[in-house]
DNA sequence: TTCAAAACCGCACAAAAATGCGGAGCCTAA
DNA sequence: TTAGGCTCCGCATTTTTGTGCGGTTTTGAA
């Protein structure tokens, strides 16, 4: 079974370019091609590719605008953004729309082609150091000051229990200790984070 | 310059494996190996590996927890959670911990010295399958929050109140409702979430 | 018009959480 | 050796939550 595949690009030489590997690639199909994403935004829906290959600096509306807008009707059409600049802003704004995946302009050949199998596998292909941009959001040393860092690691693990949802003897059954010993867990937690309920303790946690 | 690499794993198989794997791989050099976080905590840093391979189930302190302590301390120290599950939470935690990539035990030799590479170059090696799931955290709105999306304009604003903690007379007073509405709504949230606590509602609203 | 839903209200009871008070043993750093 | 932090345990009480049952009114779409 073939890939189909879409391609929006307001550049002719990149179009053609990613036009002609498609074509010529085993197991892909090209399904269209669109300059801009006002088209691309009537005509893809109809044309329903497995993957869309779309630039992020298009003129007009953005390309990542343009995947929201698509994602929001067609959520399984897939989209792997391609750009010419390693920027976080493009990045992120096209994570937050919905793409899957995100290359440079530069990638070669075979590994575009491995990247769109990526995508249309589940998987989500990026170069490394914006894969590590990402993960890097995640981690809270930069932004590390909260109240969180003041808590013992057993009174960590407890809240991670907590903001599972389990129930103080569920708890107590899973850290292998006392029903009242969870109890004194909350209260120097709670203590510690200035609150007053298991909600707000767990979402000052999940906030980080 | 070799790349200096220590484990972290409390299982004596997958360890000693490991170890012979580095140990006979040019370009790296095993500086250490430990069977629980307790005792990692302390060496690791007077060995100052640039890459250290962390199980993350392991008994006594969690491997993510083990990673938080000596990042807030060393971040230049780089972090590779190995594990045999693809669970989210374990993922989702690791990431906030600050480990740089996620690998499955299965993972091939060669593989898993291409990805102590990828992570000693500042990328962040994961399977795709994962890094689906880092992905998708950002594109809530579209794709994932299905049940959020059944909740009434009301019931929203109920989830809201929730979420900021206040306590169910509090509600009321602020939607200008009676409590036995509130916990009416409770009710129905609850069903539409699939939940039986305010905590786990609190998180399903948080996470999309 | 008829029907479904949303929005609203009430009572009662059991379960869970929050908080007050107390204590013990262990380890580490001063 | 002493003080302090961490881990752990116990009991009692009040408050909050979760859920069972019931209901009315309004509104918008079929």
């Amino acid at each position: 079974m073939q890939i189909k595949v879409a391609i929006v690009d307001d550049d002719e030489g990149i179009r053609s370019g990613l036009s002609a590997l498609i074509k010529r690639a085993p197991g892909f199909k090209l399904v269209g091609e669109f300059a801009n994403g006002e088209i691309a935004l009537k005509e893809l829906p109809g044309l329903a590719p497995d993957v869309v290959l779309m630039d992020i600096n298009l003129t007009g509306m953005k390309g990542y605008e343009c995947v929201r807008q698509i994602k929001l009707s067609h959520p399984k059409m897939q989209f792997l953004m391609l750009t010419v600049y390693e920027d976080s802003d493009s990045l992120f704004n096209s994570l937050r729309a919905g793409a899957s995946g995100y290359l440079l302009k530069r990638t070669a050949s075979a590994r575009l082609l491995d990247a769109i199998r990526d995508v249309f596998n589940g998987g989500a292909p990026m170069t490394p150091q914006l894969a590590r941009r990402v993960v890097q959001f995640f981690s809270m040393p930069a932004t590390e000051s909260a109240p969180l860092a003041k808590l013992t690691p057993s009174e960590r693990e407890f809240l991670d229990q907590l903001a599972n949802g389990y129930a103080y003897k569920e708890i107590a059954g899973r850290m292998d200790i006392s029903i009242d010993t969870v109890r004194s867990y909350v209260r120097t937690v709670y203590e510690k984070l200035h609150v007053h309920s298991r909600t707000e303790a767990v979402v000052k946690y999940l906030r980080g």
